[in-house]
Order: C-alpha cells, then structure tokens, then sequence
DNA sequence: TTGGCAATCTGTAACGTTTCAGTATATCTA
DNA sequence: TAGATATACTGAAACGTTACAGATTGCCAA
C-alpha cells in the first residue's frame, strides 16, 4: 500500500508527457499551487511563481485540452461553420486563413463543422450548443431575421456573424459596406455615360442583398440612371444558368449599358453572356465587379474591380468571437469594411 | 453523509445534459453497464442492450468527448494542415469539403491546422504529435523525402499525404496522376500540330513535380516535340511574375507554341503575357491547363483544361486517415485519380 | 449437496484539470 | 501572551468516461 504510493509519486518524473503532477514532483510543490502559479493566482509567493513557469517552460508543459475541458467546460475551441455546397468560390479558404490567423497567438482551435443544402442550417449550431462543441461560433450566410444567431442568443454560445441581422439584437458581426459597393459601382458606371444598369444581386434571403440593392437604387437616383431588371437570377445560380440569362437580357431592345456583379465568378459568366449576345465589353457595355483575389483583370482589361478582403473578414470575426468570449460587450465588437476604390486596369510594368 | 449520497443520485436524473449517470440512473443500471451496453459489449443481455440504447436514443444521449478523450486518449479528431500563404486559390476549399463530406457520416471532427511561411513545416506537425490533439492528420504540399511524413511514421501517428512521397516506406495517399496529365496534355498539343512546347511547372521541392516533368518529357520524345525551356517560374510564383517571364518568353526568336499549365491561376497570367506580347491564342499557341473548377473555359474558349477534383482528393484522403486509424493496412489505403479527358470548349445550349 | 463455471452485472480507480475547504506558519494587535 | 489575521501552500473531490477486478445469480456435472 505504502510502497504503491511511492511507485505513484516517481512515475510522475518518468511519464511521457509531463502534468501537473510532474510538475509538481519536480518542484516539490502539491499539484494546487502549480496549477495556480502557473496562471498567476495572487495567492503563490512571487519565488515559487517564476520557479514553477520556469520548470514548466524548460520541460515543455502543456495543459492537457482533455482535463481542462472535462472540469471547466471550456474547449478552447472556435467552430466555423460552413454551408459545403453554396460557398463556391474560394472565398472560404481566404476567411479560414484569416480566421486561423488571429487563433495561432491563442490556445484556440479551429473546427469546421459544415452542413450542406439538405439540413436545416439550425441543425449544425444545435449540435454545437447542445454538445458544448465549442465555445464560439462563426457563421456566414446571415439573414435578417437568422434563426441561428437568435437561436445562439437564447442559449448564451459566443458567437460573431459574417454579415449583419436586423433582428433589433446586438451582437458582433464583421460586415462589408455591400451599400457603399453598389453605390461606388453604379457611379462609375455613370461616369462613364452608362444610364441604363442591371445588378446581379446576392442571394435574396440574406442581409447584404437588401444593402445592396438599397445602395443601387440610392445610387440610380443620385446620377438619375434607370434600373433594367435582373431579378430572375443571382450569384447562387449556376454560371450557366447566369450565363444565359445574361445573353437573353443582352438581346433584348431595351438592354442595360452597365452591369454591377457581387462576386467574380458570376461576372465571368456575365461577360461570357454579353459575348454570345454578339456585344463587347467596353464598348456597348461596362460592368462593375466585386472579388476577392486579383484576377479579374487579367479575364478582361475593361472590368472594373472593387476588392473585398475575405482574410480580413476572417481575422475581424475572429477577433469578435474572442472578444466576446473574454467578456467584452457584443456590441462593441461590430466592424465594417469599406470597399476600396473602385480600380480600373493598369497592366503591370514588365 | 446518506443523505449527500441520495441527493447526487437524484441529481442526475435532473442534470442539463445527460451522462452515462443520466442512463444508469434512469435505467437502473450501473454506469458500467451502460457503457457496455452502448458500445454493443458482448456480456451484456440482449434485452438489457436493447433497452439501454432505446433510453439513449429517447432522451438524445451523446458521449462527452472531453471525458472519451481524457480517459482514452482517442480525440476524435482529424487535422488538415494547411499552408495560409502559398495555397492560395480556392481548391483548399474543395479539399475540406471532401473531407467534411467523409467525417459528418462519424464522430469525427475536422480542426484546421495551418502553418505559414515564415514556419518549419515539421513544427505543426510537432505539436499535434506531442499534444496529442489529433488521431489522424492530412497533409498537402507532400515532398519526395518528406519530413513530416517521417516523423509521423516514427511517432504513430496516423497520416494521409496529398501527393506521393518516394522514401521506400509506405503510407496513405491520394494523388492526382501528374504524369498522366502532362502525357495527355502533350499528346493535344501535338494532334494540334504544336511542336514547341514550355511547361509552367509545379515548385520544385514537391513530389508531382517530377510526375509532371517526367511525363513531359516522355510525351515530348513520344511525339517527337521539343521543350522550350521556361524553368525560371513555377505555379507558385505571382501572377504578376508568370505574366511577365511568359511575355518575355513570347517575344523571344524560339518562342514556344504551346503551354502546359500545372495551375488554373497560373493559366491566366500566361495567357495574359501572351497577349501582352502581341500574340494569340489559338492561333500563334495553345495552351493546357489544369484547373479545379469549370471556370476557364469562360476565360478564353480556346483554352485545353483538364479537371483535378480536389472535392474527390479530400474524401479520398479522409477515408485514408480514417482507415489507417481503423487499423487496417497502410498500403491499401492509396489511390490514384486519374485526369479527365481533356476537355475542349464546348458552348452551353441557351 | 457441493464446487465450478458461464452469464450478467457492478464498484472503484484512473485520465489531468480546477475548485473548495482547509492547514500551517509567520506577523500583527491588544 | 493570546488571539486574530494575512500569507503560502495543500489534499480531496469532481467533471464523464472506460478498464480492471470483482460480485451475484443460476445451472450443470460430480
């Protein structure tokens, strides 16, 4: 019995991985006092503080996740969630990045949890409360009226959105000014002559579709340009589908001489409509796009761009859900991006 | 002292979540039991089994992973490692998708572990070994002699690699076969009438490097084509630096008239410093691209594509890891996909 | 009847952490 | 000097799970 006690005591030196047991048979402290000095708690002498931190670095400790889950609950862990087929382009590895970014400096780590066209985009964020998965959440995708972000409220889970509500809630989200976009695009457009514009909108369901089309029509009213309907797809439409609508617009007598586009791959399918339509662009049509790498230009010279930092978006949610989390008011952890200038082709000197 | 004890039985059945206590207490078994049951152990009664799993079912029972894990050392956990800067187009999402697609029918969940330039690429491999964070890893940007390969292998650690390794030891893969592309590639060229040709390479340090290489040049003396060097630049390089170095490539004397291309991105910084020199597509060069989604075609027409399915490499490379974790062998957990018929233009029905 | 043996079930300990409720010592107050 | 008080530390319990080492029961062979 007795000599079981010992053999306990010295397997803590020889174990793979050290614990706070370890620690504590280095420094001959009891496991308490290490576990407290090691996140400075006032009550451990100045000495043994420095004392235990440096044993700790020197052998390389590192608090087993598992343990610190199991007691407190907290899993050091940030969830973001993904809709697996709507998220086409590669957007989503840019707020990844982003998001991985700010969490390398912190104990977090990053889960995605991803729920396809066929689930209840609830059913995701449920399993995450419910499980206790993950101490914050990211999501995109956001609606006016989001069930989920409601849902998260209800049930006090951290989270930020990518894209604002209008629920009369507070909470974080990291946004781009998609009014801002719209207005800068169809100015553009009117400073280059263009008084009859379509605008291929987002999805209609989420948010940033009503900003965008408010921010449009603002706009047509400022340099009193006309709208051309486009309303029978948006970017969640196959590029075929967007494709030929284009062409089928473009036919048309009364076609549009400007184009706005929320997001580059349907502006490809765009100009690829304006082509088989017979018409050019530059000439008998301009067209504004948002994108988020630096590749439309090369598509054709004559795009106009506006950029969106999707890494930016990811480290601002981040940010928004640690902040949260660390206790900081939701509503002080909201941000907006402005769109850059609106840039026209420059070819780059050789 | 009795009565503490009554008053943590009852607790249970009251609890927030349920635990293996919850079962136990509702079922009237002992926690013991209940684990077995649940886990289809063989010295429980059929009837017992049955009942506890229809009580779990009822009341949406899910094992704590925190306490799994802590007791077992099973994370249920699987890391994709990621490069944040060089990957830069959007196949790193396809890849998650394929690989969420595999771990949503498990427990599995899949944490994203990236590493940037500035890092040993061995260091987040490092700390997922020794704190045990994960009980499979996938790694990209797989090298002939591959450090974290090694190390993984000398550790246990269960790993698939995107991409071959050519050490002599076996392990999980799934590659896209590069050789075959780049044959497939040079043959069009050739049925062209393109007898000059340059390859846009993959960087140098990775395994399909040579596939790519190696292939070309069997199907350059295949065909009885010649290489127009064009080694200075490599998929990884900027857009900016492929546009120029083709540009210049064009307006030397031996010019190629034909490009293969590694890289979708890459593709249209080539055809860009084609144009720049005054040149046409179609006409003075043809070119053969990879690329991961169908947009190229909409780039220019004229371009030759080949299909990588980085949706196909993640699901591959997830039932990889998870195989070997499931014990079985190594060796029978590799697969090769094969590049689709090269593929020329074809205008879609309106 | 007794011992043995299979078939079922159970309590306890352990994984590594944090928190609660202390204990021991030194220092001050009256 | 006695008691209070602050300082620095400690053991035990608990989080939820699984594994080890039994315990109980019924049944069969001897």
């Amino acid at each position: 019995m007795d000599k079981q006690r010992r053999d306990k005591k010295e397997e803590a030196s020889t174990q793979g991985r050290p614990t706070l047991k370890t620690l504590a048979f280095m420094t001959g402290l009891g496991v308490t006092t290490v576990s407290r000095a090691l996140k400075d708690a006032p009550e451990i002498g100045a000495e043994t503080r420095r004392r235990v931190q440096l044993v700790a670095k020197q052998i390389g400790y590192r608090p087993n996740r598992a343990g610190v889950r199991l007691r407190t609950g907290r899993t050091n862990v940030i969830s973001l969630v993904l809709n697996t087929d709507r998220e086409i382009m590669s957007f989503v590895s840019d707020i990844i990045y982003g998001v991985s970014e700010v969490l390398a400096e912190t104990p977090y780590h990053l889960i995605v949890t991803p729920y396809s066209r066929s689930q209840d985009p609830l059913e995701p964020i449920r399993y995450l409360v419910e499980t206790g998965s993950a101490d914050g959440v990211i999501i995109s995708r956001t609606q006016p009226n989001d069930p989920r972000a409601r849902y998260m409220l209800e049930h006090g889970m951290p989270f930020a959105t990518h894209g604002r509500t209008d629920m009369g809630v507070v909470h974080p989200y990291h946004d781009f000014d998609n009014h801002a976009f719209a207005i800068e695009a169809v100015r553009r457009l009117a400073s280059m002559g263009r008084r009859k514009l379509a605008l291929l909108s987002p999805p209609p369901g989420l948010t940033y579709y009503s900003h965008t089309l408010n921010g449009f029509a603002d706009a047509l009213s400022e340099v009193g340009a006309s709208e051309i309907p486009f309303n029978t797809v948006s970017i969640d439409h196959s590029i075929e589908q967007i494709r030929s609508r284009t062409a089928q617009l473009m036919r048309r007598e009364n076609r549009p001489d400007g184009f706005v586009s929320s997001a580059a791959a349907a502006t490809l399918a765009i100009v690829a409509g304006i082509e088989d339509a017979g018409l050019k662009l530059g000439r008998d049509v301009d067209v504004v796009s948002k994108q988020s790498s630096d590749l439309l230009h090369l598509f054709r010279p004559e795009l106009l761009v506006v950029n969106e930092n999707f890494r930016l978006a990811g480290s601002e949610l981040a940010r928004s859900v640690l902040g949260w989390i660390g206790g900081a008011a939701p509503g002080s952890l909201q941000s907006l991006s402005l769109p850059g200038e609106v840039q026209a082709y420059q070819r780059p000197a050789d």
